[in-house]
DNA sequence: ATTAATGTTCGATAAATTTCGAACAAAGCG
DNA sequence: CGCTTTGTTCGAAATTTATCGAACATTAAT
């Protein structure tokens, strides 16, 4: 499997982070990740094609908001906690409670 | 002119927020308008034409993030305050605050 | 009544986004 | 080694978004 790319959190303006989170489908993976600590993209909670999710995976993780690490065949994916504590503070709490 | 409609806070979802605030311009306006209380859209510190501020305002006003009123020929802008007191906690100072 | 200021509406165009199927790649297992 | 599992990459199609100029509407000022 490829090894994933992960952003220096420093440069990503928070109109690139607004907007990965301006999908439905992107949301309700973010709440998966942040209930559930480790899922491979395998046992998110989406109803969309491989593709589609290895898409939405992608902007998530080049917005600094997930992180993935390679086991085996799978990719496990985590929040980025320092995307949340440092660069944007109250946001996590944003997409846990809102909505 | 034309007086404005303001949607019902209730039924805006996380999505439709976070989508309003994914552009640069957008996020613009909103920090103009969280420094200053009350501008025109003539006064908003962006530099586009016309037709294309019109669609950026009608878009805040959408996701329930402003509320404009009729002064004579000009429309005065506020940020809408429940929205972020009441519904996206947080969310002001994410505006305020990064990037 | 003209003119100026301000904003709206209407296409039109260009760019970005979402979505998918199909073909591929790599790891693990029988 | 073949097969399964999991994810990637590559087009392609459909949708949404951003942007603008031009024509219009409304209020205010001269």
């Amino acid at each position: 499997m490829k090894s994933y790319e992960h952003p220096d959190l420093e440069g990503i303006p928070l109109a690139r982070v607004m907007q990965a989170l301006s999908d439905p489908c992107r949301l309700s993976i973010m709440r998966a990740l942040i209930s559930n600590q480790e899922l491979a993209c395998n046992e998110l909670p989406v109803e969309v094609a491989k593709a589609t999710l290895n898409h939405h995976m992608s902007v998530l993780r080049e917005a600094g908001l997930i992180v993935t690490r390679v086991e085996g065949t799978r990719g496990m994916n985590v929040v980025r906690e320092e995307a949340f504590t440092e660069y944007f503070p109250g946001l996590l709490s944003l997409i846990e409670n809102c909505d």
